[in-house]
RNA sequence: GGACGCGUAGCUCAGUUGGUUAGAGCACUACGUUGACAUCGUAGGGGUCACUGGUUCGAGUCCAGUCGCGUCCA
């Protein structure tokens, strides 16, 4: 015992604290990964952030879920590996960058590449310095010796061995075709970084005549200006109306080329006139239809968007003034037809904001669908990865059904330098469509092949577009581990264990991922993929920086703390996956739902506080678990509900139910842990030092607490490490690396019945030694028993053997009862006894499904009871675990619940009454209760202390039938026990009548319910007979109640 | 136009295969500083489960339709 007793202050206070355990855990690089430490591997590399600045909201939602998982699984024992990095995000960076050096008056062509990208390295110094040190902030609990980022030179390396690959396997090809062009970065875009908008546009309707005279066609446009470069007119094959057209030719006007009419099945006949102009080099369709038709294709437009050579007079004017100059030369020349409203989507530049231009041009592109529909191939044979929640697999499937190829080439100089040389000197020192290329891994061996294959004085030129950074983000599980090499990462923690990450970018990222994956090491890069919502801000809107409605978390973790950020933001994510709101009022940076969780880790801190300063500075491995048989009801009840609560917690965030497993915390260590186990201990813990009774419990707080803090560390890691550190007064162990609680860790009975026996017994230790024996009679006598509840579906023939069993224990009990002298025993364990049989085979044998469970759980009972009896062990209770099953884990609760939902449902009801009747809370008030129920009186007996206590009750009087009354009495019901509050005091009897009344009528409902239901013969027959059962047994408890109830009101008049 | 999601208390949301007259947190009302905690405690009020039909002994839950909101894709 050590001398001074540890304490905590009055409040916690999070800034110092979560400071002091980060530096705790780097300093003694608590989660580096090791992949020789062997073990089960439970890997996750996190979506890395771009270094665009620093972390938002869904950045701390993402690393929240992330660290919870991670903690877990180590906690778990897994040879666990998380794995931070960040992106460096080629177009987003450069927009930065560019703005900046036109802030100061230059650009980047002024300084050129090699300075531009010096800059941009310094940039990521500064911002993915920033990042990491918020994902630090929030806990994330990362092996940050492995820390990556896209452009390091392993990765860089990976990116290059992965293009000279596809490009030698045929998969990336060079060509000249229709890419998203974005005027504003002057570069090529994917298909993913085009927005469509709806707008309020305009068809203009033009004519176009025809060369022999025979009049015109009418064609329409919702962009004038493309007319420029139109090489045909198309119509449906199938319109009737323009059969006789086709094969003529048109005079284009304003440009006097001579243009055919096309039959083409694309041509949608509905659309304006049905016929269309068709600009092969400025609309994918009409690219499409170009290339049937072998039409030139006529490039109008330059990369900045203004009009090229080609477009004649309106050479050099934008897209848009070009667009009003030729309506208005259309129409000075009579060939505008009409003009009307018309709403149309716009294709615009995710970056640059501008309007996309579908532009011919030469660029990179990979070969999708080998690898996609390897991909799909995963997916539909083998479900892999494994999407949470499962809807999303259907969208990321339909994606890869239909993806086109990928272009990968970026005008841009921040990223990936595309690793392909062009061979110069044989296109006259330029770089040409025609010009031959080679690609290499370096410069050097380009040079080399060059030399090999074009003579001496060759000339070569690295093609200077980079890649797309989605190309090497595609890469990153594998290439964070070491990839294109075989590392031992690579060998142990790749495939990952599961991917975190928003839904906004399973096109992106995902399937890229799985796509490159699959190819490059033959194995989808994570099993699982846990798709999370976006957090929305206050008004449910999506939070962005053009709104500008972003909600900054290292605010929130200033004011609350950094636990109560993510523990808000893990329980808000319910199954389903959905978005999740934040509440937040701007003007004084306040959260409601974050204060909320705040309040409960000063609630945990204050219950830690009071438990420590009641162990007399002993720690939990001092103290020891306490001994089963001197277990009061409410330990019992509180280790039970521990164990529980343990179980649902793995078995919630296993299935990747955080949010639920969060909740579930939340409501054992508030509702019951500290509302009801530590109010009812209080007493006790006053009690003299020698005291069992205190021992027991401070052993129970002790134990609960520490396995309390296990249980939310992985949710809220900086206060639990705090408070575990001075409960356990460890200084070098960490929490973080504690084992998991696991369910049946913890010695109680499985059930009530021998604890009931206990109390009213002398020689407890005689009662548990005879029950044991008959434990192992039950077990030994009939192998056929066991057999029974596997093989034989047939419940009355268990029953049958239960029951027989039943009665051989009521005869050793009476047996019992004759040498304990205690006559009351009998009768009273016969009706306990019985209930029990009841609820027992109700909660087993009626039911398929949880026969399967009895038989494992007894088949675990006999091999424990019964391995110990024949090794010949003293029978001690203190040596016996009896592992609850972890299914019996669920909804259904245990006899030992429900007595003590009894005991909690009194006291509220005694609370009610005082409330009611205005009674001081100090005072103590005199309480009879009364119930005809010999168990339900037990039960009572058993939770006198607690009642008294809780119920600040003085003197309590437990009967089973009520004498005459004197006096003013207030009443409730509760169950079928009758609460009864003798007051000489004012009472306000309306007041209580209403109150009554109230009640009354409740279950005068509930009971005409009931009756009609059990009346209907359709219900009793159809229904299952656990079912009207339950309604039978409702029914008789709300009568009960009923006249109760009518009974006081009588009274009342 | 196609796909998906959502609609439950004033607000934010739970509600597992249909089974008592639907729960939590916040907010609200009353009382209360008793040696863990006022960032708290006790008690209380508050819901036609969007609407309409259907299936069923029984529907917040399943089916069909309607309305409203949102997201993605075209």
């Amino acid at each position: 015992m050590t001398a001074t007793t540890p304490s905590l202050p009055s409040q916690y206070h999070p800034s110092t604290t979560e400071a002091k355990w980060q530096k705790f855990w780097e300093e003694r690089q608590v989660f580096q990964a090791d992949p020789s430490q062997g073990g089960k591997p439970y890997s996750i590399v996190i979506p890395p952030p771009n270094v665009t600045g620093s972390l938002h909201m869904g950045h701390a939602f993402n690393t929240a879920l992330i660290d919870v998982l991670v903690r877990y699984y180590r906690m778990r024992g897994y040879n666990t590996l998380c794995l931070p990095g960040t992106d460096h995000a080629s177009i987003a960076v450069q927009a930065i960058l560019d703005k900046q050096l036109q802030a100061e008056g230059t650009s980047r062509y002024e300084i050129g590449r090699e300075q531009f990208l010096e800059r941009a390295m310094q940039w990521k110094t500064e911002s993915g310095g920033q990042i990491l040190n918020q994902l630090q902030r929030l806990g994330l609990s990362a092996d940050w010796s492995r820390e990556r980022f896209t452009m390091d030179e392993g990765l860089s390396e990976a990116v290059r061995s992965a293009f000279v690959q596809l490009y030698e396997q045929g998969l990336i090809y060079r060509g000249k075709y229709l890419v998203n062009w974005c005027p504003a970065t002057q570069s090529a875009l994917s298909d993913l970084e085009v927005e469509n908008k709806e707008e309020a546009g305009k068809l203009w309707q033009f004519r176009y005549p025809f060369t022999d005279g025979s009049g015109a066609v009418e064609v329409a446009t919702t962009r004038p200006e493309t007319m420029l470069g139109d090489t045909a007119v198309a119509v449906n094959p199938q319109d009737e109306r323009y059969q006789d057209l086709i094969g003529k030719t048109l005079r284009l006007p304003l440009i006097g080329r001579e243009i055919p009419v096309i039959s083409d099945e694309m041509v949608d006949a509905s659309f304006g006139t049905g016929c269309v102009k068709v600009t092969p080099a400025h609309d994918p369709n009409d690219f499409e239809m170009g290339q049937r038709h072998q039409l030139p294709f006529v490039n109008i437009i330059n990369l900045d968007g203004a009009l090229n050579e080609n477009a004649g007079q309106f050479a050099g004017e934008d897209r848009f003034v070009a667009r009003e100059n030729v309506v208005q030369q259309l129409q000075e020349e009579g060939l505008l037809v009409k003009v009307e409203d018309y709403g149309h989507t716009v294709p615009y530049s995710d970056r640059g904001k501008v309007p996309v231009e579908p532009l011919l041009s030469t660029q990179w592109f990979l070969k999708i669908r080998p690898i996609a529909d390897r991909a799909l191939a995963f997916l539909d044979q083998e479900n892999s990865p494994l999407f949470v929640p499962e809807r999303w697999k259907k969208v990321y499937r339909d994606w890869l059904v239909k993806l086109k190829d990928w272009c990968i080439s970026r005008q841009l100089w921040w990223g990936h330098q595309i690793p392909a040389w062009y061979v110069v000197s044989e296109t006259g020192g330029e770089i040409t469509d025609e010009t031959p290329f080679i690609v290499a891994h370096s410069e050097a061996e380009a040079q080399e092949t060059a030399l090999t294959q074009y003579g001496k004085n060759v000339k070569v030129e690295r093609e200077a577009d980079a890649l797309d950074t989605w190309f090497s983000s595609g890469l990153w599980p594998f290439s964070t581990l070491g990839w294109s090499q075989q590392t031992a990462d690579l060998e142990t923690y790749y495939p990952t264990s599961t991917l975190v990450t928003g839904f906004d970018i399973i096109f992106f990222w995902v399937a890229r991922m799985t796509m490159l994956g699959g190819h490059f090491t033959g194995e989808m890069p994570f099993q699982d993929v846990y798709i999370h919502g976006l957090v929305r801000d206050e008004n449910g809107k999506k939070m962005s920086k053009s709104a500008g409605n972003g909600i900054d978390p290292l605010l929130l973790m200033d004011k609350y703390g950094t636990d109560a950020l993510r523990y808000t933001l893990v329980k808000e994510v319910t199954g389903a996956g959905q978005d999740i709101s934040l509440e937040y009022n701007r003007e004084t940076d306040e959260s409601a739902s974050v204060e909320a969780s705040r309040n409960f880790a000063n609630k945990l801190w204050n219950a830690a506080r009071f438990v420590i300063m009641n162990l007399d500075g002993q720690t939990p491995q001092q103290l020891g678990q306490p001994a089963t048989d001197e277990l009061e009801l409410a330990d019992r009840w509180i280790l039970l509900r521990f164990q529980k609560v343990t179980q649902q917690t793995r078995n919630n965030i296993e299935a990747y139910g955080l949010g639920e497993a969060a909740q579930g915390l939340y409501d054992f260590i508030w509702g019951e842990f500290c509302d009801w186990y530590i109010e009812l201990v209080k007493s006790r813990l006053n009690e003299d030092r020698n005291s069992t009774s205190r021992q027991v419990a401070q052993q129970t707080l002790a134990y609960v607490l520490e396995g309390i803090l296990k249980l939310l560390h992985p949710f809220m890691p900086h206060i639990t490490e705090e408070i575990w550190h001075t409960l356990t007064q460890e200084t070098e162990a960490t929490l973080a690396l504690q084992s998991y609680p696991e369910a049946g860790a913890v010695p109680i009975e499985p059930e009530n019945r021998i604890s009931v026996l206990a109390l009213h017994t002398s020689d407890q230790s005689q009662t548990q030694r005879i029950l044991k024996q008959v434990v192992r009679v039950l077990f030994e006598l009939p192998e056929g028993v066991n057999k029974s509840f596997g093989n034989n579906r047939q419940p009355l023939r268990v029953a049958g053997w239960l029951l027989l069993a039943i009665v051989i224990v009521e005869v050793v009990l009476a047996a019992l009862s004759g040498i304990n002298n205690l006559p009351i025993l009998s009768p009273a364990f016969q009706l306990v006894g019985f209930g029990y049989t009841v609820w027992f085979i109700y909660r087993y044998l009626l039911r398929p499904g949880t026969r399967q469970e009895l038989r494992e759980a007894t088949q675990q009972l006999k091999e424990q009871v019964v391995g110990q009896v024949e090794s010949g062990n003293e029978l001690g209770v203190r040596s016996s675990e009896f592992r609850i099953p972890s299914s019996q884990f669920t909804t259904t609760k245990t006899p030992l619940e429900e007595q003590f939902d009894l005991i909690i449902g009194t006291i509220r009801t005694i609370r009610n009454l005082r409330a009611e009747a205005d009674v001081k809370p100090g005072a103590k008030v005199p309480v009879i209760l009364q119930s005809e129920s010999k168990p339900e009186r037990q039960i009572l007996e058993e939770g006198y202390s607690y009642i008294q206590d809780l119920g600040k009750v003085e003197p309590l009087t437990i009967v089973p039938t009520l004498k005459e009354e004197t006096g003013e009495v207030i009443a409730g019901v509760t169950g079928t026990v009758q609460v009864l509050i003798p007051l000489t005091g004012i009472v306000d009897i309306d007041a209580l009548r209403a109150k009554l009344e109230k009640n009354l009528n409740k279950v005068e409902g509930e009971v005409n319910s009931l009756t009609a239901r059990l009346d209907n013969p359709n219900f009793v027959n159809k229904a299952p007979a656990e079912v009207v059962q339950g309604a039978r047994d409702a029914l008789a408890e709300a009568q009960k109640q009923q006249s109760i109830l009518q009974q006081r009101l009588t009274r009342l008049q």
